[in-house]
DNA sequence: CCGAAGTTGTTCGGGTACGAACAATGTATA
DNA sequence: TATACATTGTTCGTACCCGAACAACTTCGG
């Protein structure tokens, strides 16, 4: 999906494999610059801002979204992180060893566990987001100012045709092909 | 990341939190969408396509780079899938396990390993990519005829931007601050 | 020729990543 | 108030995922 071959020679090869099926060429390019360029971001912000605190760009997000929301239980961290919970079990183990994040069983419902920060975790991040939104501006700095918004809404609509809870406003939910 | 929230609720909490700091929020709305609209296209074509076949993403865009170019040095199925080396030796395994691929040492150079498609894997993409491309139309179904090959260009410019060997016009390569 | 320097694929260690199954807990039904 | 039903976080199994270290191999410098 990322390499040293130009488009152009690219999709001649993929219709020399191809060939009689019909594809959507657009889409596909959409698709695959998607992956290419989430990819490229989460990597280069790994290495620039993240690795030099010892975060993955998961445990960033996580930390991140309970720095806003805390306390908030753990099945909202999940959502706003965009992983499985089984996954941020794990990684808030890895916050919580790290001294950064505490978890705690809820006195109203004995199920729910409420994430919160601790002082070390808010000096982190009150250390590490300027740096790491600056270099959010490099990502885009190539993209005009006026492009800058709509782009942010085609991602939007991106993932709301894919997301079936996203509840928009009059749309009937239930979806009768596939 | 992603939730529940408003776009307006989120900021708000943020700039509650972070305050004085001064911050990009129009970049920071196209990194965090980059990454929600990645994730959600990931997760939805491993659940409708790929699942049925017992292909995780990886597992398939290693599968479709070696059936667009055949036979290829496992050096640039790392850089065409966008994984590192060390993760496509791990995955080449599953792959050739399951009889898809084969692994062969290059003649010409003890240090390179050439990847080909056997038969059944050729098969495979056959029977699988058609439907995958479909999903991918899905997926940009909502967003207009017109506004698609420019979203693919705001896409590759975010990757340009951060691929140090994308060559951006006359900046220098280095930078001062950090 | 022969050692130094570079390249390639693999191994290793730690950390995600997810679906399925699970126990603990809460809610609804009768 | 029992008995189903639903929800939540964790565990388990399997599969990624990467940087660093490594051995095998090629190429370069003398």
């Amino acid at each position: 999906m990322a390499g040293p071959h130009t488009l152009g020679e690219t999709e001649r090869q993929v219709v020399d494999r191809v060939g009689q099926l019909p594809l959507d060429y657009a889409a596909m390019a959409v698709v695959s610059n998607l992956f290419r360029a989430s990819n490229a971001v989460r990597n280069h912000l790994e290495r620039t801002v993240l690795s030099g605190h010892n975060l993955s760009w998961t445990a960033f997000v996580v930390l991140w979204v309970t720095w806003i929301w805390e306390p908030i239980e753990t099945r909202n961290v999940a959502l706003e992180s965009g992983i499985s919970k089984a996954t941020l079990t794990g990684v808030l183990t890895t916050l919580e060893k790290r001294g950064w994040v505490t978890r705690e069983k809820s006195e109203t419902d004995g199920r729910l566990v409420l994430v919160r920060m601790t002082p070390a975790g808010r000096d982190l991040m009150v250390a590490l987001f300027p740096d790491f939104n600056l270099e959010e501006q490099r990502v885009v700095k190539t993209i005009g100012e006026d492009d800058l918004a709509g782009f942010a809404d085609l991602l939007r609509a991106v993932t709301a045709s894919v997301e079936p809870a996203a509840s928009s406003s009059e749309e009937p939910p239930s979806n009768p092909e596939r």
